[in-house]
RNA sequence: CGGGGUGUAGCGCAGCUUGGUAGCGCGCUGCGUUCGGGACGCAGAGGUCGUGGGUUCAAAUCCCGCCACCCCGACCA
């Protein structure tokens, strides 16, 4: 194929514009990539539908060669199979709800594991049809709060969603565990470099996720990772590393003390270092021998709300994304001041374990960071205002109604998983999420098959994305380069740039000679033929729209030759006219 | 949802304080010159000044509401 710039539906920009701030948004409009059409909606212009082309057929040979087979839904989807599942009201304000005529619910689907599920239940009954992987590539609509970065986080966007079925677990780590495989190959196809963190599953509930993160400073979530195992994760599903209990013989009965004027961690820690009866012989007291408790308020999506205390060291604070991620569908809301005026038993910067628990009078939930362990010794507060408790010890003088990670995570961090790593953070773009989901779905949705011996099962499921949409976004920005886009081969919207420069017309015939002759060995040409286009124009457009390949025919034809460069390193090479085609064609197919 | 900023031609911006003919650069059209790193001259086309209301003889400009975009926070595959 041969696109001409004299023809092509492109006009590039020479200043950035200044809505886009993200160097992927701020490149692809201003290569004529795409336009902004509404919030968080985009129009894909020639070049940029080229690039989502080649992705999505990237994504589709990875998922055919697992022996996935592609399937299509519609957008549109009836509110029932949501309300079985719950989720017409878990997803809360995120999903775009209408109504029809006669005044049914719908839905635009933000996902669509309850329609693939019925579809499987609709059409199979037997072990034997398992297991089943089942996928679309379908646009997705999400009421984002927020829409950002351009393609990155759009309220309409589209992903390859795959489903497995199967009748046991064994069958469903077998699914997972092919699934995974397709997308590193996918991911190693389309160029970008990745990190596969665990994750957790969020709203969609089931066990064993992993999300593939391209590292971005762009990117809106944070892993960390093991300077010394494998170990890598989403700071949302990081597993804290508890010490080991600790046996609390010789530690004094607990004893409350007054400490005025010490509602913050600082303040008791320095009044308990300051005065000779609380100070501790062999060291300073630290925040870390303290024991915070933070009250806040869980809501549901269906507005109710219930009261939840995190105990956790004075040093650490309440990091809100992980506890809402680990609380969800519920969010996380500040205990405000009329909240503790409906709970008199919580006393502010005051407040101690012994109020705390489902089972004492205020009813407040108490959970504890992993830090806290059996034999672990505290000074927390003692419900009144200006005294708190010392020696305070886990286990022996209180308990809780379990635990939970909710604490920030640091730079050096012990490693969860091995015994001297410490653990670095990043942040990355999501490019795909694979989870195991168990029998979630289908046993809201009823769906079972006969295993062999004529016996009721319940499918186990799993789910698997992919952005394809966003991957145009995060490979522009993980390859650029100052001078515009740099496309990787698979994915670049032609494979050769050919730029004629000048006015002559011999060399505008020699340029259509070697794309003529480029297209007839099966690559694909953006030839700028445009006439009374100065050169340093063509040059900077052939760099802004990024082939892996540019060939100027120009100046040196007088000599015979022509210029091949190489878009991402800068090398160029002049080459005999005759050899131009072969040479180009060893480039693209080394 | 809270705080801040911005909406004027396709893009980047000035004009608003102090109300009175809507401007500049790029891009676009025509003619001529130029032709390997975002050329030049001349002549043009193109704007409900985000939107709805208000004040006024008169509103891009002053006042109020709304919408959109960007940033920070909150929130979010």
């Amino acid at each position: 194929m041969i696109m001409r710039m004299s023809t092509l539906f492109v006009r590039t920009l020479r200043e950035d514009p200044t809505d886009a701030e993200v160097p992927s948004h701020r490149l692809l409009v201003r290569a004529g990539y795409v336009r902004r059409a509404a919030p968080g909606g985009f129009t894909w212009l020639p070049l940029g539908w080229l690039v989502y082309r080649n992705i999505e057929r990237v994504v589709r040979e990875e998922m055919d060669r697992i022996g996935a087979q592609e399937v299509h839904f519609p957008a549109l989807l009836p509110k029932e199979p949501y309300e079985v599942t719950n989720r017409w009201n878990d997803y809360g304000d995120d999903i775009f709800r209408l109504r029809d005529r006669k005044g049914s619910d719908f839905l635009l689907g933000p996902t669509h594991e309850e329609m693939f599920t019925l579809l499987v239940k609709d059409l199979y009954s037997s072990y034997k049809d398992l297991p089943l992987w089942i996928y679309q590539i379908q646009t997705k609509f999400r009421d984002e709060p927020r829409p950002r970065a351009g393609l990155l986080r759009g309220r309409e966007f589209v992903m390859k969603d795959s489903y497995s079925f199967d009748v046991d677990d064994t069958g469903l780590d077998a699914s997972y565990a092919a699934h995974r495989e397709a997308y590193v190959r996918t991911f190693d196809r389309l160029g970008l470099d990745y990190v596969i963190v665990s994750a957790l599953s969020g709203a969609m509930g089931g066990s064993r996720s992993e999300e593939f993160l391209t590292p971005s400073p762009v990117g809106e979530d944070t892993y960390v990772r093991c300077s010394r195992c494998d170990y890598a994760a989403n700071v949302e599903a990081l597993v804290t590393r508890a010490p080991d209990p600790v046996d609390p013989a010789g530690v004094p009965a607990a004893h409350a003390e007054d400490t005025p004027d010490t509602p913050t961690i600082e303040t008791l820690v320095a009044l308990a270092n300051s005065r000779d009866d609380l100070r501790r012989p062999d060291r300073d007291w630290t925040a870390t021998d303290t024991l915070k408790n933070v009250v806040v308020k869980l809501v549901a999506p269906d507005g109710k709300f219930e009261p939840l205390a995190v105990g956790l060291p004075g040093d650490r604070e309440v990091d809100v994304r992980r506890l809402d991620a680990v609380v969800a569908p519920m969010v996380v809301e500040p205990f405000t001041d009329e909240d503790f005026a409906q709970h008199p038993g919580l006393v502010r910067g005051y407040i101690g374990p012994a109020a705390l628990g489902a089972d004492k009078p205020a009813g407040v939930r108490y959970l504890l960071d992993p830090r806290v362990v059996p034999g672990s010794r505290w000074i927390t507060g003692a419900n009144e205002p200006g005294r708190h408790v010392f020696d305070l010890v886990a286990g022996r003088d209180f308990a809780a109604d379990g635990t939970i990670e909710a604490a920030d995570v640091r730079e050096g961090d012990p490693c969860p998983r091995c015994d001297d790593g410490t653990l670095t953070m990043a942040r990355g773009i999501e490019m795909g999420h694979i989870f195991q989901l168990g029998r979630k779905y289908a046993e809201a949705l009823d769906l079972k098959v006969l295993d062999e011996h004529g016996k009721q099962v319940v499918v186990t499921m799993g789910s698997y994305g992919i952005g394809v949409s966003r991957a145009v976004a995060a490979i522009a920005e993980s390859t650029h380069d100052e001078l515009g886009l740099c496309w990787p081969r698979e994915v670049a919207p032609a494979d050769v740039h050919l730029v004629a420069t000048g006015k002559d017309a011999t060399v505008f015939d020699a340029a259509q000679a070697l794309a003529d002759s480029l297209v007839a060995d099966g690559l694909t040409v953006l030839y700028d033929d445009r006439r009374g286009v100065s050169p340093g124009v063509k040059f900077k457009d052939a760099e802004l729209l990024g082939m892996p390949t540019v060939v100027v025919v120009g100046k040196g034809l007088a000599d015979g030759t022509v210029e091949v460069r190489d878009r991402r390193s800068g090398e160029r090479e002049d080459v005999p006219v005759a050899d131009a085609a072969a040479h180009v064609l060893r480039a693209v197919r080394p």
